[in-house]
DNA sequence: CAAGTTAGTTTATCGCTTGAACTATATAAG
DNA sequence: CTTATATAGTTCAAGCGATAAACTAACTTG
C-alpha cells in the first residue's frame, strides 16, 4: 500500500513541527538539488527555484544560509539562455571534505573526499588486525587519520567529519560493534571521536557491506533499489531500497551471508546450518577448490584460485559454480522477503564473476523465475575503496539531509 | 546506520515545505495521541499539550480544527487531578466510521468499524469467486457494501471511506491486482470507487496478508516489528517494521510463501522450486497427510486433518511437522534479510499451532540460533476478520496521518 | 468565601514562505 | 548609441502557524 506520507516528519518522529523544520526541509531540498547536478554544471538560484518549486525569494534566502555555512560557493557567471541577466553558478564548496576510514582484517585505511565525492587523499596501511585489541587498532588508525587530515589540509581541504567502516555488525546510532567475527570483537564500544578531534560533524560508524552498498549507490548506475553482496572472508550484504540503506529495527537487515541455502548443509560460524557463507565464503571456496590457505595471504590464495580456474581445475570450477548456485538461492529468497529487484556483487564475487555468473542466473531462474531480470545481476564498479568511499559519502549524505547542523 | 532523519518531509518527497506542512504534522501528532489513548480514557487539551510538547495554545487551535472536521468530539468533563478546573475530554467521533471489505476464494465480506476500531456491522456472503470475472465479484460486493453502509447509517455511523483486501499482489497506490492466483486474476484493474459512492476518503486496495498483518499490529500486543505469515491456500506474508507495513519498491515484500526452503524440493505454482508454500500451503499439507480435498470444502478438509491429528495419524503428524520445519527455515532466512525479530502465525498455521510450534522452533534454532527468541513466535489473536479489520484500520490510519484531508 | 490550582483562551511576537514590485544585467533591434 | 526585451536576483508587505505570557474560567480546599 502507498499510504499518504505524513505531511511533515520533524527530526524526532512524534515531535512538534515548527517553522524551523520547514527551513531545515527546504535547506535540504535546495542543497540536494545542487548535489544531484552533474559535475561541472553549476545551477543558479533561478534554476533551483524552478527545480524545487520554491520561490526565488526563498531560494535566495536559503542559498545565503548555505553560503554562510560554507557548504556552497558562488562560481562566476553562468550563461545558458540567450538573453537576460546571467545567473550566478553555485557549487559545493571544494575546500570542505569528509574522511572515510576502514578497519579490515589485514589493513587499515583513511581517505578524504570533497563534498562532491572526489577522492583527495588516501592512505592504506597493512596491519594484521585479527584478534588485535580494538584499542590498539584504533590508535593506529587515529595516527593514520591524523596524517591524512594534515595532507588534505595542505591541499586546501578542511575535514568536517568522518565515517568508519568495520567488517561487523554495528548497533544503529551508536559507536558499538556488536560482533565482528573476523576481528574477534564482541560488543566493543569504539571511541570513534578521537579519530578526528574537533570536527563539527563528528565520526559515525558503519558496517562495511552497508558502506560499500552506499558507495555503489552514489558512484554507479545500479539504480535506486538493489542488494549489494560483499564477498570477503564472510559474506555480507547491504540492502538499498528507494535510495536508502535499509537496516531494519536492529541494524542487521541485509545479512545475506546467513540465508539458508541448504537445509542439509554444513554448520556455520554463526551457529546456523547451511548458510550461504558456508558455500560461498572465501574459506569455503578455497577449501572446496583444494586451495592452500595456511601460510599464505588471502591475496596469494585468491591468485592460486584464479590460476586453477584458468587452468581448468575441475575442483576449482565446481567450487565456484556451487557458490554461484548458492548465491542464486539466497537472492531468490531475498527477492521474496524484501522485494529485491537488482543485485550487485562485490569482493571476490566480482573477481570470480565470469565463473559465477552463469550458475547464479540458472539457479535464480529455477528458484524465483521472473523476480529479477538477468541484466539486473551486476558486479561492483567501485571496487576496493567501496567501504571507505561509502563511509565518507554517508557523512556527506547526512550533511545534505540536515545542512543546518553546520550553521552558526 | 541511524542517520539524522530529514527535518521535514512534505507529502511529496522533494517538495517545498511550508507552514501548511507544519500544521498537517501537528494535526497528525495530536490526533495520533488521541488514537493511542486507551479506550474509555479521554485525554484533555492540557494533557495533549504535555504529551506532544506543543503549547496549550497550539493544541487548542488544532483540536478546534479536528472538532470542525468531525474527527473528534468533546465528551463531558474529565476529572483526574484533585484540584483546579476540570478538562474537557476528547474522543474520536463515534458517529464516523470506515468500511473494511474482503474478497476471498469462497466468500465476500464487508463490515464497518468506528474510527476507534470497534466493529459496528459485519456481513459475510458465501460465494465461489474462483475463476469468476472480477466485474461480477465486484458487483456482488458493491451490493453487499451498500447494504452494510445503510445498516451502519441506521446505527448512526457515517462511512468516510473504505479498504478492500484481496488474496493477491497489489500494485502500490493503484487499484490494480497484479496477480491473484487463487481467483484467477491477472493484471486486473478494479473499479473500487463504486463500492462506496461519494465517500470523502475513497476506497483503497490492499493485499490480504498485509491487511491482516496491520490488524495484528492494531489489535494485538505483538509489538512494532514482526512478520505475519498467513496460511491459506497460498502462504502469504506481511512485514511490519517500526509499526509500518514494509512493502518494498514494487509492493511485493514479505512474500514469505516463496522463500526457498528446500533446493531439492517440489515445483511451485509461482514457477519456482522448493518454496515454503510447496511444503506448508494447505494443499501441500492435505496431500502429505492423505486428506481428501476433492468434493469437500476447505473447512471440511481442515476438520478431517484436525481429526487425523487428534487420532494420532502418523501421516498427518509428519505432514504438519514438515510444514513447521519449513516455516523455521523460512523464518530463519527472513530474519537475516529483513532483521525480523518476531513472527505471528495466522490462518491454518494458527489452527495447527500445537503441532507446528515445536518443529518450527527446533528448526529455527538450527538455522538461525539467537535470531528470534522462542517467545517471539506467536499466533494470531485477531482471527478470521483480520483482513477486513486491517483494511478498515488502514483507512483510519491514513486519516490519522493526514487529518487535513477531511477539512473543509 | 477567599485562596489555591488547573484548564483553556487571548494577544503580541517571531520566523518563514509567498507573491508582487523592483533593481540589475545581459542581448537584440532601431 | 539608445531603447526594448528578457532573465536573475532582491526587497517588501502580507499571511500563517507556533510560542510565550498574560488572562479568564472553573473547580477544590480550608
Amino acid at each position: 500500500m502507498a499510504s499518504t506520507a505524513p505531511a511533515t516528519a520533524p527530526s524526532d518522529a512524534g515531535a512538534p513541527g515548527n517553522m524551523a523544520d520547514v527551513r531545515r526541509n527546504n535547506l535540504a531540498l535546495v542543497l540536494g538539488r545542487v548535489v544531484q547536478s552533474p559535475a561541472g554544471f553549476h545551477l543558479t538560484r533561478a534554476q533551483l527555484a524552478a527545480a524545487t518549486g520554491l520561490t526565488k525569494a526563498s531560494v535566495s534566502s536559503i542559498v545565503l544560509d548555505l553560503l554562510d555555512a560554507g557548504i556552497l560557493r558562488e562560481v562566476g557567471l553562468s550563461r545558458q539562455g540567450e538573453r537576460g541577466r546571467p545567473g550566478v553558478g553555485l557549487e559545493l564548496n571544494p575546500s570542505r571534505g569528509v574522511m572515510g576510514m576502514e578497519i579490515n582484517v589485514d589493513y587499515i585505511a583513511a581517505g578524504v573526499t570533497s563534498l562532491s565525492g572526489e577522492l583527495v587523499v588516501k592512505e592504506v596501511r597493512e596491519r594484521d588486525n585479527r584478534d588485535s585489541a580494538s584499542g590498539a587498532v584504533m590508535s593506529a588508525l587515529a595516527e593514520l587519520a591524523s596524517g591524512v587530515r594534515l595532507a588534505a589540509s595542505a591541499l586546501g581541504v578542511d575535514v568536517l567529519g568522518g565515517g568508519l567502516a568495520v567488517p561487523g555488525l554495528v548497533e544503529p546510532g551508536s559507536s558499538t560493534v556488536t560482533v565482528a567475527p573476523n576481528l574477534g570483537w564482541v560488543d566493543t564500544k569504539l571511541d570513534v571521536a578521537r579519530l578526528l578531534p574537533s570536527v563539527p560533524l563528528g565520526v559515525s560508524l558503519f558496517n562495511e557491506a552497508n558502506a560499500a552498498a552506499l558507495a555503489e549507490l552514489a558512484h554507479s548506475p545500479h539504480g535506486r533499489d538493489f542488494l549489494y553482496i560483499s564477498g570477503e572472508v564472510g559474506v555480507g550484504g547491504g540492502l538499498v531500497l528507494n535510495s536508502e540503506l535499509f537496516t531494519g529495527p536492529e541494524g542487521n537487515a541485509g545479512e545475506v551471508g546467513h540465508i539458508v541455502v541448504d537445509p542439509e548443509g554444513a554448520p556455520c560460524s554463526c551457529g546456523g546450518t547451511g548458510c550461504l557463507e558456508t558455500v560461498a565464503g572465501q574459506d569455503a571456496i578455497f577449501s572446496a577448490a583444494g586451495i592452500t590457505v595456511k601460510g599464505r595471504t588471502r591475496t596469494e590464495s585468491m591468485a592460486d584460485l584464479l590460476g586453477a580456474l584458468a587452468a581448468g581445475s575441475p575442483a576449482a570450477l565446481t567450487a565456484v559454480q556451487q557458490a554461484g548456485r548458492a548465491l542464486g538461492v539466497a537472492v531468490a529468497s531475498a527477492s521474496r522477503v524484501a522485494n529485491v529487484r537488482a543485485v550487485v556483487l562485490g569482493g571476490h564475487f566480482a573477481v570470480l564473476d565470469q565463473w559465477l555468473h552463469g550458475p547464479l542466473l540458472e539457479s535464480l531462474a529455477k528458484y524465483a523465475p521472473g523476480a529479477l531480470s538477468p541484466e539486473h545481476v551486476m558486479t561492483s564498479t567501485v571496487g576496493d575503496a567501496g567501504a571507505l568511499l561509502g563511509a565518507a559519502g554517508s557523512v556527506v549524505r547526512a550533511l545534505v539531509e540536515a545542512p543546518h547542523r553546520l550553521q552558526a
